[in-house]
DNA sequence: ATAACACAGATTATCTATAATTTCTCGCAA
DNA sequence: TTGCGAGAAATTATAGATAATCTGTGTTAT
């Protein structure tokens, strides 16, 4: 995939723990030894430090002074105010991004996003949906802004496949199309508008959804 | 201060070299060699190469791979790209602090927005401005949302010592006020724009803002 | 007899010290 | 002036030592 060989340890292990806490493989609230790790990767615990600091930065961990790090817990609170963060965020960086949208870039959000509606599991939507909302809003050009917004959108995959996981089926992405239309005409505050919406609702219980 | 004296080397690192940068001391693009540091602080490389981390976390200096950290520096677009984004999560903020703000909360604010007006140098300024923005949307219950905008108020804070190091006086701040009496007559939405507007305006450049 | 407290062993995080790979710089030649 | 190469410096990773924390067991008091 994205596996660049030749950067550093800290970053190989952060992201392969990411993938995993992400996909929910580990429990929240387990604590991650940096001996175990460490051995399980062939290194040493000085690069697996840096890691857990990486993803401590992402939100994904939480780390207790002198006690080690814990993967984090995600609260509805906490998903809600995920929800809440990247709804405010996302609809800023579309709003910047709308003047440099061109037709293509368009043409290929509405190709990736009839591809995730035929996604057969929920990772393969997810990596869809997320590539939808990001292209859409790279156009912006703040680097920070897209950052922050990818983290948020880490933790938000992380309660949903928390949710979904047992039986799932690809849910057509009407609030896509309808962000499109409006993108294509002109109207960018309309297509934030439904992207605060949709980007908002992303955040409710599975039960509370449809 | 807030100096825990028992927390761990890097973060008190971290902190020491957070200072440094907001205030200026430090040269944006100047690099960061660990080996001086590391002595400077009477440490080891490996705690300070910690705090690198935590630095790049808050976007204080950027690591370029196998070589070294750089001080992050900020052109007039990051600028106003940390405004943007101040504004819209503040305004995120106060919305959900608005129902829980209690009428001492809004005294002390008021008292150390008055404070700030009496300062007599920037950092004095800076120092109860922060705390006065703090103070208001620490209500709102979201802890990932008020990390997010500390740290965006740092960097915010390079900016301000960066232009006004020279000559400075303490600008009396109306919208301040205005905030705080729009929130006691219950008008959030009043309030949150006027800080929505107040902040974008403190990512001006100082010649263009009065 | 049960529960609370305390001590000891073991585990784990943190830091120092040392080695290896990579990048940068300076000098020299074409 | 440009390109190559060797030496130097700095980052990255490893191994070992230190200090703090957690767990389990035994003792004491109620």
């Amino acid at each position: 995939m994205t596996t660049a060989k030749d950067d550093p340890v800290s970053v190989r292990i952060s992201r392969a723990l990411a993938e995993r806490i992400i996909a929910g493989a580990i429990e929240p609230g387990t604590r991650l030894r940096q001996d175990h790790i460490a051995e399980e990767f062939g290194a040493s615990h000085v690069p697996v430090r840096e890691a857990f600091r990486l993803l401590e930065a992402q939100g994904l961990v939480v780390s207790e002074p002198r006690r080690g790090v814990r993967v984090a817990g995600f609260s509805l609170e906490e998903v809600r105010e995920v929800a809440e963060m990247r709804a405010a965020l996302e609809v800023l960086a579309l709003r910047q991004a709308g003047p440099h949208l061109t037709k293509a870039i368009l043409a290929e959000a509405e190709a990736i996003s009839k591809a995730g509606d035929k996604a057969s599991d929920v990772q393969a939507w997810e990596e869809a949906n997320r590539a939808f909302h990001r292209l859409i809003i790279s156009p912006c050009g703040m680097p920070r802004l897209l950052k922050t917004i990818d983290d948020l959108h880490s933790a938000s995959a992380r309660f949903l496949f928390s949710g979904w996981r047992a039986e799932w089926e690809a849910p057509t992405d009407r609030d896509h199309m309808a962000i499109l239309a409006a993108l294509r005409g002109g109207e960018i505050e309309t297509a934030a508008s439904v992207l605060a919406r949709h980007v908002r609702w992303s955040g409710q219980e599975p039960g509370n959804r449809r």
